[in-house]
DNA sequence: CTGAAAGCGCTTACAG
DNA sequence: CTGAAAGCGCTTACAG
C-alpha cells in the first residue's frame, strides 16, 4: 500500500502530529525536525492522502461544473478556462455533462453535492424546470450559474454576458452594412439565453427600424442551422441578413446557403454568437458576438471563492460585454494576415 | 451542518451499523428496520458523505483524465464520450488540462494520483519526456493511455486508432480522385501520433507510387494550417492533394488557400484526420479519417475497469479503425440532404 | 516545540 | 438480525 503519514512519522521517529505539522504550514516545528520529516517523507515517497485530509477538513479541493454538452466548442472553451482559473487556487474540476436533459442535470447536481465538492458551476438546462434542484443545492453549498440562469434567481449568483447588447451589436453592424430586412434563427424559450437573444432581436430590430421576417426557432445545433437555411430559401424573399442564436446555428446556416448555391454575404449576410473557433474555420469567416470566455471564468471563480469563504455572501449577478468580431459573413473579407489567431479566444494545440 | 448517518441512526432508534446496512446493499437487515431507516433518511434529507465512505473504502468513485487541451474539438468530444461511459459505472470524471506542457502534465498526474482517484486516462504530451511520470503513476494506480502513447510502453495500456491505416485511407482516396503529387502537413515527432501519421504518409505514398513533396511540419493548430497554406503556395507547383495531420490543420489549410484565391478541391485537394465537427462546418466539407470516439471511450473505460478490478491485469494495446469520411474537399460535393448529421460523431446541443 | 487524543463519516468483521 | 468497536488518514485543539 501507499505510505501513510504514520509511516513517515515512525521512520522519522516523531509523532504523527509533529509529522503533520512539519509537512503542513500551520503550527510551529523546529527547523531540525521539519527538515528531518521532510527528508523522510521524500525518501519514502510520501504523498498526502487527500481523502483523509478532506474528511477531516470537511471538503476536498474539488469544484464541479455541469454543462449541457462538453463537445460544444463554446462549453469546451469555457471548461478549459475554468480549469485554468481553478488551478491558481489549487482546485480541481469535476466535469458533468447534462446533455441538456433535466433528469441528467438533477442526477449530476445531486451527485456533486453528495460528494461535498467545495462548490458548483452550472449552466442550467432549463430556465424554469432547472430551478428547484439548483435552488436546493445552492442551500447546501456555493453555486454559481454560468452563461444561463434560471427564473427568480435573485438569491443565486450568475455570470454571463449581456445578450441584449450582443444582439444589438451584430444587428447594428448588419444595418450599417446595408441590411434592411432581417430574420432571427435561434433557440426556444427553454433557456434564459434563448429567451434573451430572441427578445433582444425583436426589440433591437424595431429600434433600428429594420423590417423583421418571421423567426425560425429550434435548438442550438449545426443541423438546425442547415435546415433553417432551407426553410428561409423557401420564402418568397431571403432576408438581407440572418442573425443566428449562436455560432453553431450560424455555421449551419452558412453551410446550408452555400450548398444550395447562395453566396454569403452577397445574397445574405449571417452573424453568429459566442466567438468560438468555428467562426474562424468556416468561410467566409463569421461575424459574431465574441464572448469573453476567460473573463467569464475568472469572474465566476472569484465569485465562487467568495461564497466558499463566506457562506452568507450575497448572490451576485454579473453581465459581461461581448465584442463585435467581424468576419467575411457580413461583407468585409478579412485579410489573410490579419486573421492569424488574432481574435480567437484560445489556441488549440493537439498532437 | 449536513445530516450524518449517526443522525439518521439516532432518529430511527437503531445503531449506526444497522443504519449503514439498511441503506447499503450489503449485510442482512429485517424488512421493517430497513423501511424505517430509509424513511428516516429520506425525511431528514440524508445523503451519504462520499468522503467518509471513500476514506473507509480506499478510494472514491472518481476517475481522472489528462488531455492536452479540452478546447480542441477532438478532445472535447472524447471527454464527452468518457463522461458518458463512466456514468454507466457510476464514476465521476475529474478533468485536467496539460496544455501539452510537460510540467503541467506532471503536476496534474501527481495531483490525481495523490487524491487516490480510481484510475487515470492520459493523452501524453510527449512521446519520450512524458514517459517517466506516467510509468511511475501507473505503478501506483490503473492508467490507460488514450489517443497517444509514450515510448517503451509494453507494460502500459493504450487505446487509440491505427494511424497508419487512417493515413492510408485518405491517401488511397485522393489517389483514386486523380492526385499524383501529394504533400503532408502535420505535427512533429513530439507525440506518437505526430510520428505515426508522418511515417505512415511516407510509406503509404511510396506504396501507391505517388510523388511526394517536402512536408511542412509544426503543431496541431488552425493557425499553423493557415501559414502552411502560404508556404505551399510559394512553391513552384502546388501538390494535387495535401494530407493534413488533423482536422485543425486541414481547416487552416482550407481557409488559407481559399483566402488567397485558390479553389478546393479544384486547385488542391485537402484531407483531415479525426472527424470532428470542424469537418462538417468548413466549406467545402472536409474529407477526413473519422475516429470512432465513442468506441475509443468504451474500450478505454472497459480496460480501466479491468485494471481496477485486477491490479495485476496485463496492459493491453488496442488500435481501432478509422473510417473514411468523404467531404467536398477532395472532389465529391455532398448533397445538402445527405449531410444532415449523418457522419458527425455527436450532436452539439447548446442553448 | 512536541505528543496523546479526539474526531471528521463511513463500513465491516466480530460477537451476540 | 443487530450492536459495539475498530480503523481508513488526516489535522488540530489541548496539555505539557
Amino acid at each position: 500500500m501507499a505510505v501513510s503519514l504514520q509511516d513517515v512519522a515512525d521512520a522519522a521517529g516523531v509523532s504523527i502530529a509533529t509529522a503533520s505539522r512539519a509537512l503542513g504550514s500551520k503550527g510551529r516545528v523546529s527547523e531540525a525536525t521539519m527538515r528531518l520529516v521532510r527528508e523522510t517523507a521524500d525518501r519514502l515517497g510520501y504523498q498526502v492522502n487527500v481523502l483523509g485530509k478532506a474528511l477531516r477538513e470537511g471538503s476536498d479541493g474539488v469544484v464541479g461544473i455541469v454543462v449541457p454538452m462538453v463537445s460544444n466548442p463554446f462549453y469546451a472553451s469555457l471548461v478549459h478556462e475554468f480549469e485554468d482559473q481553478l488551478a491558481a487556487f489549487n482546485l480541481k474540476l469535476l466535469i458533468a455533462d447534462s446533455h441538456g436533459e433535466l433528469d441528467r442535470e438533477i442526477e449530476r447536481l445531486e451527485a456533486l453535492a453528495s460528494r461535498r465538492v467545495k462548490g458548483i458551476f452550472v449552466v442550467p438546462a432549463y430556465f424554469d424546470r432547472s430551478r428547484p434542484t439548483i435552488v436546493d443545492v445552492a442551500q447546501r453549498l456555493p453555486v454559481v450559474q454560468v452563461d444561463r440562469r434560471v427564473e427568480d434567481d435573485a438569491d443565486l449568483s450568475f455570470v454571463g454576458v449581456d445578450n441584449a447588447a450582443g444582439i444589438d451589436q451584430v444587428l447594428r453592424h448588419v444595418s450599417g452594412q446595408g441590411a434592411e430586412t432581417v430574420a432571427f434563427v435561434g433557440a426556444d424559450n427553454r433557456t434564459s439565453v434563448g429567451r434573451e437573444r430572441r427578445q433582444a432581436f425583436a426589440a433591437s430590430a424595431k429600434r433600428l427600424g429594420l423590417t423583421v421576417q418571421k423567426p425560425v426557432i429550434d435548438r442550438y445545433l449545426f443541423e438546425f442551422g442547415l435546415s433553417a437555411a432551407s426553410q428561409l430559401m423557401r420564402r418568397s424573399k431571403l432576408p438581407d441578413a440572418v442573425i443566428a442564436g449562436d455560432d453553431l446555428i450560424a455555421t449551419g446556416l452558412l453551410a446550408g446557403f452555400v450548398r444550395q448555391g447562395r453566396s454569403v454575404p452577397e445574397d445574405v449576410m449571417i452573424t453568429g454568437f459566442d466567438g468560438t473557433i468555428l467562426a474562424d474555420i468556416c468561410s467566409p469567416t463569421l461575424t459574431t458576438a465574441q464572448q469573453p470566455m476567460a473573463k467569464i471564468a475568472e469572474v465566476a471563480v472569484n465569485q465562487l471563492m467568495r461564497q466558499i469563504d463566506d457562506a452568507t455572501a450575497a448572490g451576485s449577478h454579473t453581465r459581461l460585454r461581448t465584442t463585435l468580431r467581424q468576419g467575411g459573413s457580413t461583407g468585409r473579407q478579412p485579410l489573410a494576415e490579419a486573421s492569424h489567431g488574432v481574435t480567437s479566444g484560445s489556441r488549440q494545440p493537439r498532437g
